[in-house]
DNA sequence: CCTTCGAGTCGAAGCGCTTCGATAACGGGG
DNA sequence: CCCCGTTATCGAAGCGCTTCGACTCGAAGG
């Protein structure tokens, strides 16, 4: 193995000349710069990660915490990862995966032992039991999704609020005047989830300003209870003509019972979905959609830890505007004209 | 931060002998032993990642290389995924993520600079530009799929030919006398991936034990291309009753080409896919399907990580027996008495 | 002309841990 | 009773790197 003190011999210098050529941190002559430069190129060096980590006391290494089995969509997932990665490496910067299942004592651990400089949280639930070790750690950290108490935590995601409302504004703009959200199970309500309150939310809102009527229904898995639901969705309204879909794994089940009720998507009635967009792609009838933009947040935090570690302050909240993609699902509402200020919609 | 110090006077022992009792490489007296366990609980002691790396040449810590954005299955890359932390965990080590991006570079990287102590490497290609850079590195490697040349390598995955006969075997019990195997498009079969060419063999060499009339066609992706091939399959071969599709891309649109060419699933044709259990059970008609096991080979090839970190032999090829799981898709071929030695047919 | 300052470099002191003798205490065989 | 082999423990020497203070040298300022 190769070692500073090596090249520091090779160029002609001291190993701390050689750490400041490395580093950066001292100004080095240009042609002392060239000569050690030469030397590492030449050997082959590469610092000893763990040297280097006890003697400057940084890693450079983020942990990403995973939920490695959940019900999240798993490509939106990987996407994230991946992202991470690359923008980590970006920020020469490794990254170590841990799992959800490790929990609190994973999260100490690799703190304590100073594996890891930093940590990326994902699937962060209102009120996570993570959240007060978080605080209490002393590193860095990033959580994907808000949890109740983010006051001094560094939050990211989709702006959900924002996209209910978006979705809203989508079908108000085709002239709709009646519209729904199918969320999620009644359960994820109750629980511990915030992002589909607050899609509900802005859903609710945009369509009071639009002055449509609107309601909320939340949706259980499986074909017959997305049949009830429609069925009842119909019956209390009858005069509805919009739905936005906050219900991945019901999706489907759903446009078949729309479907099967005798309404055709999207003469009848205008779908949107808040999914990947390969799934909105995929569908029958090409889904005007609204995705989690799983690159951009892993990209994003990751920035948000590297500007952390830096010392630089960054923005407790972070929420990504919602992009709402046109596809065949929506259309104007029959027989009645486009509202005047009928425009592009958001796909860009 | 408290440290292997603090814990020693804590203990009132030398620093060595708190490693000792950490690390159980010298024997040391049960009173002592408790003292220092005592210390260490008490004062909430992790020794740190860095010291312990540069002083022991052991990170603790093996890579992971994934292919982040690749089109292999990503629920499966991801329970593979999971199943490495999870194993590599339970044997005290942490996994670091590497994209496939990162290349021999990364490798490179990750290694001489003793941030891992050993590589998963998924994904392997026949002709991969990073065996030669595995042979040479030095650190223990275990390899997802099999290389053209493996020779001095450890590799593991689902033992294809076996399971190419498995289905071969199955759709022989229930009286099939012609079958084929519909499978990668044919550039895969050209270009760097092993198990395409092991399957087709083992599916050929069983059909001939059987005395089977057996075809191999390479099925390019999309609809129309599926509707081709199918047409195609059944003009040569008018008396097929039996197909297996390996090429999960292709495999709802060859169901809906053979529901088209009037064929029904399972009266007039068998079908056996190589998909996850997943796909499997969610297609109109469930699937009898062979699953990669994908926990398993994650599992294992920690396991022969750990074995040769220890410095145990262990074998150059891991080849994991293929389960097939019967569901509704294949059925005794019409108007023909099963074979005299039909039993159950694998399904655990 | 002497001081002051910044740029550029070096030496040495750790960072927190492991590990290799060395040492001591203690039985047991000769 | 002495020597030897265990067993249990300690001290010290690093592991390879970063970083801090100190030093030198030349240029700028008074």
């Amino acid at each position: 193995m190769v070692k500073i003190t090596d090249v520091a011999r090779s160029a002609g210098v001291s190993p701390s000349t050689v750490s400041y050529v490395l580093s950066g941190k001292r100004s080095i002559s240009a042609a002392t710069r060239q000569r050690v430069e030469a030397s590492i190129r030449e050997l082959g060096y590469r610092p000893h990660a763990g040297a280097r980590a006890l003697a400057s006391s940084r890693s450079n290494v983020v942990a990403l915490v995973m939920p490695l089995r959940s019900g999240v969509h798993v490509p939106v997932q990987m996407q994230f990862a991946a992202s991470v990665v690359t923008t980590a490496r970006a920020h020469d910067h490794d990254v170590l995966l841990l799992t959800q299942e490790e929990g609190e004592d994973g999260l100490r651990r690799v703190a304590d032992s100073a594996l890891v400089d930093a940590l990326v949280v994902m699937d962060v639930q209102l009120h996570d039991a993570r959240i007060p070790l978080l605080r209490s750690l002393g590193l860095p950290s990033v959580l994907i999704g808000f949890p109740a108490e983010a006051a001094g935590l560094t939050c990211i995601d989709l702006d959900f609020t924002a996209t209910g409302a978006e979705c809203v504004s989508h079908l108000a703009r085709l002239g709709h005047r009646c519209v729904a959200l199918l969320g999620s199970p009644p359960e994820v309500y109750a629980r511990d989830t915030g992002y589909a309150r607050r899609t509900a939310a802005g859903f609710t809102a945009a369509a009071r300003r639009y002055g449509m009527t609107s309601t909320v229904l939340p949706c259980a898995p499986g074909a017959p209870a997305a049949r009830e639901t429609v069925d009842r969705l119909l019956r209390e309204h009858p005069d509805l003509t919009g739905v936005v879909v906050h219900n991945e794994p019901a999706l489907g089940p759903l446009l078949e019972a729309f479907q099967r009720a005798g309404l055709r998507v999207p003469e009848d009635l205008s779908v949107v979905a808040l999914c990947p967009d390969e799934l909105a792609e995929g569908a029958d009838v090409p889904l005007t959609s609204v995705a989690l933009p799983a690159a951009e947040v892993g990209e994003r935090s990751v920035d948000l830890l590297m500007a952390k570690l830096a010392g630089r302050e960054v923005p407790d909240a972070t929420l990504l505007p919602p992009q709402l993609t046109e596809r065949a699902s929506t259309a104007p509402r029959a027989h009645v004209n486009r509202l005047p200020t009928s425009t592009d919609c958001g796909a860009r």
